[in-house]
DNA sequence: TTATTATATAAGTCAAAGCTTATACTTTGG
DNA sequence: CCAAAGTATAAGCTTTGACTTATATAATAA
């Protein structure tokens, strides 16, 4: 973990154009507390299954996700030991929890297994 | 002021979407301690004068900068009032003094009369 | 006033980003 | 083994973004 020292500028560049979609920095606040499988945000973003994955592949090159197999499943969460792990919680942070589009989100998420 | 609430998270992705650009980065990296001119930040990026305007022109359109109209200069300054400021030093805060690109920059400084 | 300097804006180009559909891969359940 | 479910990847399309050149605007200097 190298969460206490300064970044480069670059590296800060890279995690910043990772989160600056909205699709995923809502990814990153919901995996901040659990993890989620594909189906789940597929179902709450209403995006196609490609376009999630796409998604995901991003935030996983750029080291912010860890992923975990389960059967079939595939859950993601957040990689909290990232050197970007500090900046990306305090970016989270400024999120407010109430967020109409957050909460939305969150009200269409669904168990695994009744999707 | 309004620094000190949460912000939504359209207003955080519009905020990561402005500076997420390298060049637009270090841009507020270097106005948090000093106004610059649109010229003197031609010298130090090495690039056109219309490109350095139209990234200061997003950075302005995010309200991250001041304008400050001094003779035939304009000087940029950060908007510590914008609602986005706290954010904003709490990113620029994990970029390294000592960072390579940042000193490269900070090298080509001149005096605005001198150019 | 006229020329010069500083800056902004407009229009066009090219590459990157986000989506779509189609298809391949992997695991589970019958 | 075979079918189905979950996920990844490939290819193509469309929009956006960062740059370029050309031109307009504004302030200063002569």
């Amino acid at each position: 973990m190298e969460t206490l020292s300064k970044r480069s500028a670059s590296d800060v560049t890279a995690l910043l154009k990772a989160v600056s979609d909205p699709t995923r920095l809502m990814m990153m606040k919901l995996v901040e507390t659990n993890p989620y499988c594909v189906c789940q945000f597929v179902e709450m973003f209403g995006m196609t299954q490609p376009a999630i994955s796409q998604h995901l592949r991003k935030l996983k090159q750029a080291g912010l996700l860890k992923e975990n197999r389960s059967g079939q499943w595939r859950f993601y969460s957040m990689n909290k030991e990232s050197i970007h792990a500090t900046l990306l919680l305090d970016i989270l942070s400024h999120i407010d929890d109430s967020d109409a589009q957050l909460q939305a989100l969150r009200a269409k998420e669904k168990p695994v297994d009744c999707i």
